[in-house]
DNA sequence: ATTAGTGTCATAATATACTATGACAGTAAA
DNA sequence: TTTACTGTCATAGTATATTATGACACTAAT
């Protein structure tokens, strides 16, 4: 994982891990790395991950074990489900259909992105 | 105007003035906003704002006539255009078609959006 | 020449993100 | 009990964004 310059260091780290919870990569109830350990993984300060999983136990999408560790909290995919779809609507989306207008963007060159909104028209929902 | 906190201000600012410029509220050849006019406009410092306007004059989108002001540059438009473009394709475009996948939005979801790229799709295309 | 605008530069102060490091407490297993 | 993990907290240092302010030079109009 590299960082960006333009975005907080230890919101990257939340936004990686809510990533790998939304995938699957880490199943409600499993054990996050260690705060030592994830530091070291990603070259950066303890202190700067422990923000992040602190950020994230305020979100209700980490549990903590004193002694023990971090967690993924039950229910946290419909947590962030639910947090990441507003924010996607309320900032994004308006961004989006912003630089569209801007841009003047077509289908031929969003033929990707129309490609893959349409393949998820028939998906059966789960959870 | 203002400010997200995720995002530095200087570069808040030439996103803003950017956009304004790609609308044509602001001519190649007029002159913008002087630094300090600006600055307290936005209510912030003029040592900010000529930062954003420093950084748009080594993009080439403004010109500067000493003692006069900053103007907006002939073939500003155009740069700007060939920037933000990039700019979407290398790293909002794959962004989001990440987050179509992992929030399992469908054409329903992003009516709007299709609408609006639609109706660039037999536009004429100016400059 | 004076005045009022421009940008420009230098300095210092403040806030915040990030780092570096040490110390301490809870937990589990040898 | 010791060991080796956990998280937690405190302190200090560094880097950077932003502010605050003053001084100076250029330009145009009076």
């Amino acid at each position: 994982m590299d960082f960006s310059e333009n975005k907080n260091i230890f919101l990257q780290i939340r936004d990686w891990l809510a990533d790998q919870i939304m995938q699957d990569k880490i199943l409600p109830g499993e054990k996050v790395p260690s705060v030592r350990e994830l530091a070291v993984d990603l070259e950066v300060n303890r202190n700067t991950v422990m923000r992040s999983y602190s950020l994230m136990e305020e979100e209700g999408i980490l549990e903590n074990k004193r002694g023990i560790g971090f967690f993924v909290a039950t229910g946290a995919k419909r947590s962030l489900l639910k947090i990441q779809k507003q924010a996607f609507f309320a900032q994004d989306l308006p961004e989006l259909l912003h630089k569209v207008e801007v841009l003047q963007l077509n289908s031929e060159d969003l033929a990707l992105l129309i490609q893959s909104i349409q393949s998820n028209d028939h998906e059966i929902k789960h959870d």
